[in-house]
DNA sequence: TTGTACGCGTTATCAA
DNA sequence: TTGATAACGCGTACAA
């Protein structure tokens, strides 16, 4: 109908004190009527609700926010999102923020720290309720986290979790999986077991690290440091570490190798493909995360699945509780895992 | 040191006319200062930024976005993101968006009308600058996105477009691509090729069956329309449509099909196998997307990737260039692909 | 170079 | 049930 107001530049959005205007009442009840108090005449509110959509009226959200101190709206950092584990955790938290009525802010670092301190600042800027973290890989520095703490913004770390900073952390048991499958590679019979181990600064690495060890003392195994290469979390540094692996002496090499998550047992498998060595007659392998490709590898993977949507959605709820204050931060909430058994461990 | 106001529920944080009083100048000096206006003395500006450091202070963007009118941040609206083409252009985007120093609010519809609708509302509602969309499949009233537009608020759609509303779409071409990947099926000898088809609402599934079917035109082959069968986008639809090809009898049955996307494909190639029939050599086929499973699949799958990290970039470049007024909506811009050649297609 | 007044659009509070 | 006023924290426009 009327398609004028095409004058200055902006063609400014109608607000709640135009439609008082019209209707003769005050921005006040308008607003009362718009967010459903009850102290509110239904005539009044009917009028005001069909204005509303008469106009195209949509409520300043922002003004909102900076009336009542809040913004429904949560920050999102993570390290990056082309591994498939962070896509699905998103979905989770998407889904949990989305049916408390939250909006997400999405940041990713690229493993930056640098980028991971600006994302956290300009969402702080932003007001944003709270805060959902997983750690840049080389983050050792904890004192942004805490400053944001203390000032009021809670912070839910997961996956790559800070402890002790009094933050709640969701994550699966790192050390407890680990020895879970390695365990799993003892009880085959294996008994010459390497590891490729994640960064030892952060606590994934560090856990899953700390899980070999514990089932290799279990069942009375040698620690051998030879069998120990650092490999990242990647398939670059899965292939370089297991080309360390495999300069070994025969004699020396293992028989099984425990990689501290998929893509890192990727690059493995490529490295010991091409030595054309059989998997896993040759040397058995096995993961931890269940990428999607785990599935379909050529030997497929065995693997730990970690359930990156139940972390995301669980992280999410867990934030959202301890922003409305029906909740304490500082919880350890531990998700459960499930070991994948397939080929690629030799043992079915 | 000071760690008193606790009083209170929310410690409120320090503010720009609060930093003023402390030094005995006036807020606006501060906001100068902060950000780094030229009028204002050196000496001024230095106690500033040396008291905002000590104080902890951090602008109040809200404040800020609602005084400006601007938010410096964009919509995003994914149908989903589990399907590992998403997150890819989502990782586009969000590259695009930071060095351009935006934010990215992110919603995701799981392929819902409803949800799409509620998504852009709120989104509204947020005022964010901008709108990245690529629809739900079964939208087919395009009012509200024509009323956004006509808001003020630009909306470039990418991979699902919506064409003739004046929005700048983002988008592969669909009937090349697919006119391709069949002729490249032609060209190898096969002449009884079969297309797995998308939803004929979403332009994707129209522009691809219309590439499908004018490379057949292009060499006098006959369309049969026992041929098409709809297959949507996921891999159960893929399955089910592969089985009603199969029922068909051996003389009727397609030596090639052209499956609308990579899931698809892979649906299609479990009902191949579960007839057990060989890929390539009794049904060959193809797909579209490259997704990351494609090259794993026990038989590498032929199929056009589609650079996904660049449709987000380029989307939200485009996006950013239309806020900031640097170039103007309704243009249609093609990202290019490239036919991957594996064995799924009997070609090598 | 610095300061004052006012507006951005909403909501809380208190009074009517 | 309704309204007037003030506040949320910042930036623009002007004046000093």
């Amino acid at each position: 109908m009327s398609e004028r107001k095409r004058s200055g530049k902006v063609s400014r959005r109608i607000t709640a004190e135009a439609i008082a205007e019209k209707l003769g009442v005050s921005a006040m009840t308008v607003s009362r009527a718009l967010n459903g108090r009850p102290n509110v005449n239904r005539k009044t509110r009917e009028k005001v609700l069909s204005a509303a959509r008469k106009y195209g009226y949509t409520p300043n959200h922002i003004a909102r926010s900076l009336a009542l101190r809040k913004t429904e709206t949560i920050g999102v950092v993570v390290p990056e999102i082309s591994h498939s584990f962070f896509p699905e955790v998103i979905r989770g938290i998407e889904d949990a923020v989305y049916s408390a009525g939250y909006h997400l802010i999405l940041t990713s670092t690229a493993e930056d720290v640098n980028r991971e301190q600006d994302a956290i600042m300009t969402l702080q800027s932003k007001r944003v309720d709270g805060l959902l973290i997983s750690t840049a890989q080389t983050v050792t520095d904890h004192s942004m986290y805490e400053e944001t703490i203390r000032q009021g913004v809670p912070i839910v770390f997961f996956d790559r979790v800070v402890q002790n900073i009094g933050a709640t952390c969701v994550s699966i048991d790192d050390e407890d999986c680990c020895a879970r499958i390695t365990e799993h590679m003892i009880g085959h019979g294996y008994h010459s077991i390497a590891h490729l181990s994640g960064p030892p600064t952060v606590s994934i690495g560090k856990g899953r690290m700390k899980g070999y060890k514990k089932a290799l003392a279990r069942h009375n195994m040698k620690v051998r440091p030879e069998l120990i290469v650092q490999s990242g979390f990647h398939e670059k540094g899965g292939y370089v570490a297991m080309e360390r692996l495999l300069q070994l002496s025969p004699r020396e090499r293992p028989d099984a190798v425990v990689a501290v998550n998929d893509p890192a047992a990727f690059g493995a498998i490529k490295a010991i493909q091409e030595h054309r060595l059989r998997i896993p007659q040759d040397i058995a392998i096995v993961g931890m995360t269940d990428d999607i490709r785990a599935e379909l590898a050529l030997s497929p993977l065995t693997t730990i699945r970690q359930p990156a949507y139940e972390i995301g959605k669980s992280a999410a709820e867990a934030l959202i509780e301890e922003i409305e204050e029906r909740a304490k931060p500082g919880r350890k909430i531990i998700v459960q895992t499930e070991l994948t058994v397939r080929k690629s461990c030799g043992c079915v």
